[in-house]
DNA sequence: TCCCTATCTGAACGGTGTCAACATCCATCT
DNA sequence: AGATGGATGTTGACACCGTTCAGATAGGGA
């Protein structure tokens, strides 16, 4: 972001490329879509040729799933800060429900494309390590919330249940289909919390009262 | 016309094109995958030029969404008929969704192309003539598994929940970090219905307090 | 009959992912 | 120091893609 540095004009082979390209293709993802984000593209972008960024990537799919990587890790934090700032533990779930889906929100492309990638995997990224893990924090509210910790299948069904559910969402709460809906429950964010709470997810007590 | 009678080896211009296109890329998407999927490949697979396309639909987008078009109606047709014979209604939702589940996974790169179409146009397909949309048959199955049908607003937000749970699980349960759990689940089936109950959908919630 | 219109073909344009051959520069070893 | 080698970047090419446009073809209506 510092490209308008007084001297340095121009690094000798050019520094770091693999970091420049993947920055490169973010920022093109966020502001032309995900049908802009070309290979050729990414290399414009960066300043090298399109030839370039096969030295560091031997695909483009691998250019992307870095991409993707940064995507995991950014929401994996989001995740974990939104539970720790959770008061009552008994309300974490619904807060990181809430933050992932802001992130999916506010990086919609981003988000696709980090789906779009795991699918072709079949797989979602390696979790990091352990604790960071979007699905290790969804476990730990789970149980916060009153799950039988000893159960484990049990528990591993419904951690991946609520992350189904939410990742669902996601996906789907700009259908325009649901406008109306949205309206009518008063804006965007009450929406999401209505569909949490059907999910029984964002309280760890009974339904409204 | 007429005098070849039952021959029809091979209609003048072609017969019916629109037609023909839309089943040769349905046949390619299932047999190499979205990625082989390109409006070339199916004019080869149909059997006429590349620009021959262009006077049924005016974009390679337009034909992937008739090819989605058709998608939806054979997922509805599907729910409308897992719904239809369920016997006990308050299952009727659980028998809905593992239908859905079914389709998605035995067609999975349709699927996959008809959600892809609905988010590029951030609007579920027109769903049909009311009765067998499935989000209508989801409406249904709720109130008869106990929702209360004239809080409209909680009602609609429950049939939301419902079809995002299921759609998130549908994208999700391919990826081969369940593959240990669906195991400890005793197979595939099983770990559908297990996180199916964990969504709340698969036995009737009435209000009991 | 003749023409009109819808349909299909062929060739072309710019774009893409990818590769092989070549050029460049840094680091390192004598 | 100077030569060398390996990592990095460039050029040019290939095949394929979506799309367009001028022309060929053929069926149906006047």
């Amino acid at each position: 972001m510092r490209e308008t540095g007084s001297a340095q004009v121009r690094p000798y082979h050019h520094g770091d490329l693999s970091r420049a390209l993947v920055e490169a293709a973010r920022r093109i993802l966020e502001a032309e879509g995900p049908a802009a984000l070309s290979l050729r593209a990414v290399a414009r972008e960066a300043g090298v040729s399109p030839a370039a960024p096969y030295h560091h990537f031997k695909d483009k799919t691998e250019l992307l799933e870095a991409v993707a990587h940064e995507g995991w890790e950014a929401i994996g934090q989001a995740i974990t800060e939104a539970r720790r700032s959770s008061a009552d533990p008994g309300e974490a779930l619904g807060a990181i429900g809430l933050a992932y889906l802001h992130f999916a929100r506010d990086n919609p492309a981003l988000y696709r494309l980090m789906y779009d990638t795991s699918r072709d995997r079949t797989s979602m990224p390696e979790h990091g390590k352990e604790e960071d893990s979007g699905l290790a924090n969804v476990q730990g509210a789970l149980i916060a919330a009153g799950a039988d910790p000893n159960d484990d299948l049990e528990l591993q069904l419904a951690t991946v249940a609520s992350w189904c559910a939410v990742h669902g969402l996601a996906e789907m709460c700009n259908f325009k289909d649901f406008e109306p809906l949205k309206a009518a429950m008063g804006g965007d964010e009450a929406f999401l919390r209505g569909i949490l709470r059907h999910f029984g997810t964002f309280q760890a007590r009974g339904p409204k009262h």
